[in-house]
RNA sequence: CGGGGUGUAGCGCAGUUUGGUAGCGCAUCUGGUUUGGGACCAGAGGGCCGCGGGUUCAAAUCCUGCCACCCCGACCA
């Protein structure tokens, strides 16, 4: 490609709506552009890396024994009242109507259409395993759509269903993706986790996120080094060593203690440690049929998740009251919460860590009030062996070894779904024994652009973006120094058709620019290979470079594709 | 959805306090000089100042309603 004739119109500036790197590099490289909150389109380069991306995909995919499809992103109500997530689903959907005012949705997923597509047409057990995936566009209409392409509103995304007979099979076919989605993860070239997922309302089934660390991820994630347990920061179990006081119990004690609410306030006013505190928190179940007290250690902070798989409720319907409503069930305000006098519906959850805190300090239910040298007592309490985040250091539950805390992306996730789906949407096939029996399922996510966005986001430098070989636009640059040199440009031509002519993905920069200006570009958009020609071309000489190490080297044009050659050899297919 | 901020040329911004004919840098076009890490000179084009209503002799500027975008929170692949 002439980069005279690419559209590739790179920026000076960084927009001043890019929030993270990926999104203010790939705008200013010219490879996507924003059209409103959350909706990305993708210019030659950006498309070019994505098309990669899709192919490496594609390619595992395939190479597992999955079938492509592509199914309409256009769906009509009926199905998704099947499963009941036309309402549950909740705001995130892009509905729309026809002229027949008849109701459809932007698919946001397609659990549903693959569902009543196989219930219809596959019967028997003989068609099982199945294993189906499509690359295509999801809508999602978050409610905060931001970081670029890492939560948009519109996305590519890939999604893949496996249909069992029974949860043997389904394992089967989860491992066998978890092995494609690693062998597609470790040719993009990123560096990446997978760890254990929540699994969520659907009954304790398996979940699996692949996440790649990127300092600036949505996700956080929980791993140990020294063994292979991982899991996100609300799932991973914490295991944590209590300093226990030997001091004898005291008797209780109500202490003023005026507008000190949080607990760093409570730590400097009783000159004691956070981890002497019982902190009480209160959630509720958003339709207000249930009322929480969570008692936790006062430096440590509550999973949601746990809680919700204590409780019973999901956790997406768990919310935190609000002031007035504290207010309501304690008659006191936030940061006096604490587990004497509260309103009778109010269900206490303790972890049972607050108990081998001695003569510690909770809130009294009174404005300005705390107790102090509180000892609870567990039989009192619904009891939950672990309602905590996990914190770097904490003890890893596998192996003993300490914990580190890192934050991701999450680029896939993997799920035993069972028979949520076909059971909701009574879809079945005919087993050997010839009796009606619901599909086992497993769901698996892959996010096309925002693999494009993680991998941004882990390689870059000052100068712009450093893209992996295996998904960069292009192989290599050959940069013309001066288009009024004709040494300089019959060089260059000729290397370009020889590269061409290799198979070689390569532009040539015969831009009547200064050199400095294709060079900026050039790192800019992160061509990984670079040949330079310019003055030492009289002497036969041209200049290599890899974008990664910067070093320009002197050789014999020859030298150059070897060079080129050895580069390419590189990439793991 | 709650709180905050911002909307002025393709991009980044000033001008708004104190109303008086819309500016700067980059980008674009023309001519020339240049040509190894975002050149220089001379000239040119480009604006419903987010949208609507109001106040005023006069509104980018003041008032008001709406919209969009961004941030923080809540929520989520």
């Amino acid at each position: 490609m002439r980069m005279s004739n690419l559209y590739m119109p790179t920026l000076r500036e960084v927009p001043n709506d890019a929030d993270i790197i990926s999104a203010q590099l790939l705008l200013r490289a010219g490879m996507i552009r924003k059209l409103v909150s959350g909706v990305y389109s993708f210019l030659p380069l950006g498309f070019r890396v994505m098309k990669k991306v899709e192919r490496i995909v594609r390619e595992e995919m395939d190479r597992y024994g999955a079938q492509e499809v592509l199914m309409s992103a256009i769906q009509p109500r009926e199905i998704w009242e099947e499963s009941g997530r036309w309402e549950n689903f909740g705001p995130e959907m892009f509905k729309l109507r026809d002229r027949h005012d008849r109701e459809f949705c932007l698919g946001p997923t397609h659990e549903e259409y693959f569902t009543f597509m196989i219930n219809n047409e596959l019967k028997s057990y003989k068609q099982l395993p199945l294993n189906l995936y499509q690359i295509q566009t999801k809508y999602r209409d978050e409610r905060r759509p931001r970081f670029g392409l890492v939560r948009a509103r519109e996305f590519i995304m890939k999604d893949a269903y496996t249909f069992d007979v029974d949860q043997e099979g389904l394992e089967k076919s989860y491992n066998n993706m978890w092995k494609a989605y690693e062998s597609a993860f470790d040719r993009l070239g990123f560096k990446y986790k997978v760890v254990l997922g929540d699994s969520g309302n659907m009954g304790g089934q398996i979940s699996h996120e692949f996440i790649a660390i990127t300092p600036n991820g949505e996700s956080t994630i929980a791993y140990c080094d020294h063994c292979d347990y991982a899991a996100t920061d609300e799932v991973a179990a914490s295991n944590f060593t209590q300093t226990i006081s030997d001091e004898a119990n005291s008797e209780m004690e109500k202490v003023l203690t005026v507008d000190i609410r949080t607990i760093e306030e409570l730590e400097s006013f009783f000159s004691m440690k956070g981890d002497r505190f019982i902190k009480t928190l209160l959630v509720k179940a958003e339709d207000d049929s249930r009322v929480f007290a969570v008692l936790i250690p006062g430096d440590r902070a509550l999973s949601l998740i746990k809680l919700s798989k204590h409780v019973g409720v999901p956790e997406e319907n768990l919310m935190m009251l609000t002031e007035d409503e504290i207010y309501g069930m304690t008659g006191s305000l936030l940061g006096f919460a604490g587990p004497f006098g509260l309103k009778e519906n109010v269900e206490i959850i303790a972890d049972r860590r607050i108990f081998n805190i001695k003569n510690g300090i909770c809130g009294a239910n009174i404005k300005d009030y705390h107790f102090k040298n509180v000892n609870l007592i567990e039989d009192d309490y619904s009891v939950s062996e672990d309602l905590i985040l996990v914190e770097a250091g904490d003890n890893c539950p596998s192996c003993g070894m300490a914990l580190a805390i890192d934050q991701g992306t999450e680029v896939g996730n993997i799920f035993q779904l069972g028979d949520k789906y076909s059971k909701s949407m009574n879809a079945t096939f005919l087993d050997k024994d010839g009796k009606a029996k619901h599909f086992i399922m497993g769901s698996y996510g892959i996010g096309i652009s925002r693999c494009v966005a993680a991998v941004v986001e882990q390689c870059f430098d000052d100068k712009g973006i450093i893209w992996p070989l295996a998904i960069a636009p292009y192989q290599v640059v050959v940069t013309i120094i001066n288009t009024k040199v004709e040494a300089q440009v019959d060089a260059a031509e000729k290397i370009y058709e020889e590269l061409l002519k290799k198979g070689v993905e390569v532009l040539i920069d015969d831009r009547n620019e200064r050199a400095g200006v294709k060079f900026t570009d050039a790192d800019l958009i992160g061509i990984p290979m670079r040949i330079t020609v310019g003055k030492v071309i009289d002497q036969g000489l041209v200049e290599f470079s890899l974008r990664t190490v910067g070093e320009k080297i002197e050789m014999p044009i020859i030298e150059v594709f070897k060079a080129i050659d050895n580069e390419l050899s590189k990439i793991n297919r």
